[in-house]
DNA sequence: TCACTATGCTCG
DNA sequence: GTACGAGCATAGTGAA
């Protein structure tokens, strides 16, 4: 509430009043004030030193007064102000307030958000702000006990001040009352003599501050980032803002770089012509489409805001539904892309944009294709630092240009309330619209500034932004499921669980869900009373695949709940979710690919994720199954053999491990010959897959911990083999230890295309936390550039397919794997462009190799 | 009803 | 408390 409330409303004063314990006046002349008030819960009072704590880290001066309530301290306080001339916003939801409503005072209400004036307080109670003290001595108050007249309530109550002015005025006229009323009031006199006294607000405490020590010079965030990383209140941490710099100054949140006066509705086609001229004049347009759903395959255009220099925004809408709109007459969609469709695919113009691959699939769909991406904001600040916690716009502005941005969700609520861009009004949307192509335009300049300082800027522009296409390209191309056959699985799936859950009941003794954690723990450790193995970070008895594995061996209902999990995992996040994404139109699957997804430079995939498809099981095989080509084709999956061990390879210059790439040996099955000391011919499959094992874990950032966790053996074993491999591989060893101390000493990791993730824990005194910052440091280079090297290849990939003549697709990737759909007749040729491209995407000291598989599913490519 | 956390499980 | 990087389903809780 108070970070919206200061950023919504930026006061130049601010104080926060706080009730103390104990008597007051109101007690004194009404023992039984506010005594039906159930007592304050205990886990909330031990919060208020909290609040307290809070309110001090936003820097925001607080009163507090024994004997005198929060009420009278405010209504002293805001008397005063007003009486100097300022405006008063009373922020408190208390129904007392609306008597100090002035033309000067206003209250707003942070639960609902609605600030009442005076207007709104006779539209609220009927009466003006200097009667509604008479009009709550006649109502009363349940929740602070006060009594009011018995039998009056809120309409009779208005409707009497309304008529006669005042309590007083009603006594005097008492006779000319209406029986029933009469009767009423008599009886009550005392106790709405004694009402009115107690609703009255006081403004004549002896409050000493004066209005200057109410100032407000903006909050230090460093503080407020301590206070809520404390209290670990993540969300609140998100919405703050990422990392400023060590001694670089937060921009203040006050001088807002952005105004709104530049902003101008574009409603006409005359006017829409000049912006057109505008953009031309300038060379250069920042673009937000404002549509009607956050998937680009379903979103319709509802507006278009455009921002040719700093200051300057228009916002075209083209489908907005409320009266006003209507009214003022906008153009049809149609109309404006036929204006800006020349400027859209003009490569001369540069296009500047949030999120582009969004701007460019909606438009597509409308038949304009973007040209001349010239900077995206969330890319570059992602290359720039890939470990912020957010990369939205208002997030970005907050930290470069030190000015928060209005959100959407001020625009279009949230809940209940929310109501779809269509249906907000063009003032707001232009603001909002406006705000953000403008925002976006001036980023820009800084962003790309502090790329080039940073030699980052060839990475961004041969790499980064031709990367957005791609994935618009394949997102939009989709990939096709087969709706029967999972609706098939489905049923079968269906009957299996009932099977398994009538089991899991039968041996359990009785019925439960067995979905429930907390549920499974009652019945496995109290009522079966199996061992507890492992707690989970809260301390309850877990009950993971690892403690159900190794219980099965003492009783069935373990193994069932295994077997359960298994299928009912499979059921709910494959099986019948993938069905329902499906799209109407296009009848396949159009997931969303994350360019800023994780931070190492992978993508991320979601709604839904293809990239955790199942493939080890047998029966998450048969998911894969249902992934097709179109008729006639075929799909063809290529992946990187080893990527990531071939760069370690690379990157350590270790003679042994580049020889075995360069000879083309199984990794493993050398890495188990080297440590066991026998020949690769001798190397049995246990042998095998410790060695598989070692391997990752150096990937990792291996500990003797995490590996006899993993290999279910002593640590100390763990460590024996661990050391066995360094001994082999001197080099690796040498170069985890200079990564560590690389990102150490230069305060990030990197990647080979540039990306940087600042490791602030290596810093750590904690020595948990630094550990995970030294396994980071380790494992982001090589598991980052692995992903640049696949994303060098989807793009000239993507470049050669867009070339004459290809009918194959890349339609998706899964870290080190591409899926294609491919014409039959296309199969060579693709499948030998395919691997070329993909084998020399960067020259290592080991060659990169690239397995190929065809099938008429996903689960046969594979 | 909604937002959020905890737990557990899928992938590379 | 401990292997790197992700997304999502479900249960449960507290607040609106």
């Amino acid at each position: 509430m108070l970070l919206m409330f200061l950023r919504q409303y930026e006061p130049k004063y601010i104080g926060v009043v706080f009730d103390s314990k104990g008597k007051t006046f109101r007690s004194d002349i009404y023992p039984e004030y506010k005594a039906k008030r159930q007592e304050t819960p205990e886990d909330l009072v031990r919060q208020f030193p909290r609040i307290v704590e809070l309110v001090e880290g936003f820097g925001i001066p607080s009163v507090q007064m024994e004997g005198f309530e929060a009420d009278d301290i405010m209504g002293t306080i805001s008397k005063r102000v007003e009486e100097e001339g300022a405006k008063v916003v009373l922020v408190t939801g208390d129904k007392d307030f609306l008597q100090l409503v002035s033309d000067k005072v206003t209250l707003l209400d942070t639960m609902k958000y609605i600030e009442t004036d005076v207007e709104g307080v006779e539209a609220k109670v009927g009466v003006t702000p200097a009667q509604v003290v008479d009009f709550l001595a006649l109502m009363g108050d349940t929740s602070d006990n006060v009594p009011g007249v018995k039998g009056i309530g809120k309409k009779t109550a208005a409707e009497l001040v309304k008529k006669w002015g005042s309590l007083e005025k009603i006594i005097e006229n008492l006779e000319k009352l209406a029986d029933k009323h009469k009767e009423l009031v008599e009886a009550g006199i005392e106790d709405a003599n004694l009402s009115k006294v107690l609703v009255t607000i006081k403004t004549d405490v002896p409050v000493e501050h004066k209005l200057e020590d109410f100032s407000y010079r903006g909050f230090d965030k460093e503080v407020l980032r301590e206070a809520f990383e404390k209290y670990e209140m993540r969300t609140l941490l998100k919405e703050l803002g990422g990392d400023t710099e060590a001694g670089e100054a937060a921009p203040p949140e006050q001088d807002s770089p952005v105004s709104y006066e530049g902003y101008r509705l574009v409603l006409t086609e005359k006017d829409l012509l000049a912006v057109v001229e505008r953009i031309r004049e300038e060379g250069v347009v920042s673009i937000d489409l404002e549509t009607t759903s956050p998937q680009p395959m379903l979103a319709e255009i509802v507006g278009i805001a455009l921002a040719p220099a700093p200051g300057e925004a228009y916002y075209v809408p083209t489908g907005h539904t409320s009266m006003e709109a209507h009214a003022q007459g906008q153009l049809p969609l149609d109309t404006v892309l036929g204006v800006l469709k020349p400027v859209i695919e003009d490569g001369g113009i540069k296009k500047i944009g949030q999120n582009l691959k969004y701007e460019i699939m909606v438009l597509n769909l409308q038949g304009a294709f973007m040209s001349g991406v010239y900077c995206d904001m969330m890319v570059a600040a992602h290359l720039i630092d890939s470990g912020r916690l957010s990369y939205s716009l208002d997030s970005l502005s907050k930290d470069y240009l030190g000015h928060s941005t209005i959100t959407y969700k001020d625009v279009t609520g949230t809940g209940k309330n929310k109501i779809g861009f269509g249906e907000v009004e063009l003032q707001a949307a232009l603001q909002y619209a406006g705000e953000d192509a403008d925002v976006a335009l001036r980023l820009a300049e800084r962003l790309m500034g502090q790329l080039e300082q940073e030699g980052l800027l060839e990475s961004y522009t041969a790499y980064e932004l031709k990367f957005i296409e791609v994935l618009a390209g394949m997102e939009m191309r989709g990939v096709k499921v087969d709706g029967d056959k999972l609706g098939e699985l489905s049923v079968e799936f269906s009957a299996e669980l009932e099977r398994v859950v009538g089991e899991v009941y039968t041996e359990a003794g009785r019925e439960f869900n067995i979905n429930s954690t907390l549920q499974l723990r009652k019945v496995l450790f109290e009522e079966l009373e199996l061992p507890i193995k492992k707690r989970t970070p809260k301390g309850e008895p877990s009950t993971d695949v690892e403690v159900l594995t190794d219980l099965s061996r003492q009783h069935p209902v373990p193994a069932k709940v295994l077997e359960y999990r298994g299928l009912a995992k499979l059921k709910s996040t494959y099986i019948d979710a993938l069905p329902r994404l499906i799209n109407p139109e296009t009848g396949r699957i159009h997931t969303s690919f994350n360019h800023v997804g994780t931070s190492t430079g992978r993508l991320s995939s979601s709604d839904p994720n293809l990239q955790n498809i199942p493939i080890k099981t047998g029966e998450g095989r048969r998911i894969r199954e249902a992934f097709v080509p179109d008729a006639g084709h075929v799909l063809l999956s290529a992946d990187y053999s080893q990527i990531e061990l071939r760069l370690l390879a690379h990157f350590s210059g270790d003679e042994a491990l580049i020889e075995a790439f360069r000879a083309d040996r199984d990794i493993h099955s050398a890495t188990a010959a080297e440590i066991f000391g026998v020949s690769e011919a001798d190397v049995t499959p246990e042998m095998r897959r410790l060695a598989k094992n070692i391997n990752f874990g150096i990937i990792y950032g291996i500990s003797p911990f995490g590996l006899a966790k993993q290999l279910g053996t002593s640590m100390g074993v763990a460590k024996g083999y661990m050391d066995e491999y360094f001994a082999r591989y001197g080099r690796v060893k040498s170069y985890m230890e200079s990564s560590v101390e690389e990102a150490r000493s230069r305060g990030y990791a990197a990647t080979m295309l540039g990306r940087r993730r600042p490791i602030p824990e290596l810093q750590s005194k904690n020595r948990t936390l630094r550990g995970a910052g030294e396994r980071a440091a380790i494992n982001t280079p090589v598991q980052g550039t692995a992903a640049d090297i696949i994303k060098i290849a989807m793009i000239r990939i993507h470049e050669r397919l867009r070339g004459d003549g290809w009918g194959s697709d890349m339609i998706l990737q899964v870290h080190d794997e591409l899926l294609f759909e491919v014409p039959e007749g296309e199969l060579e040729e693709t499948g030998r462009m395919v691997r070329g491209e993909m084998e020399s995407a960067m020259e290592l000291s080991v060659p990169l190799k690239v397995d190929i598989g065809v099938g008429g599913n996903w689960a046969e490519a594979h």
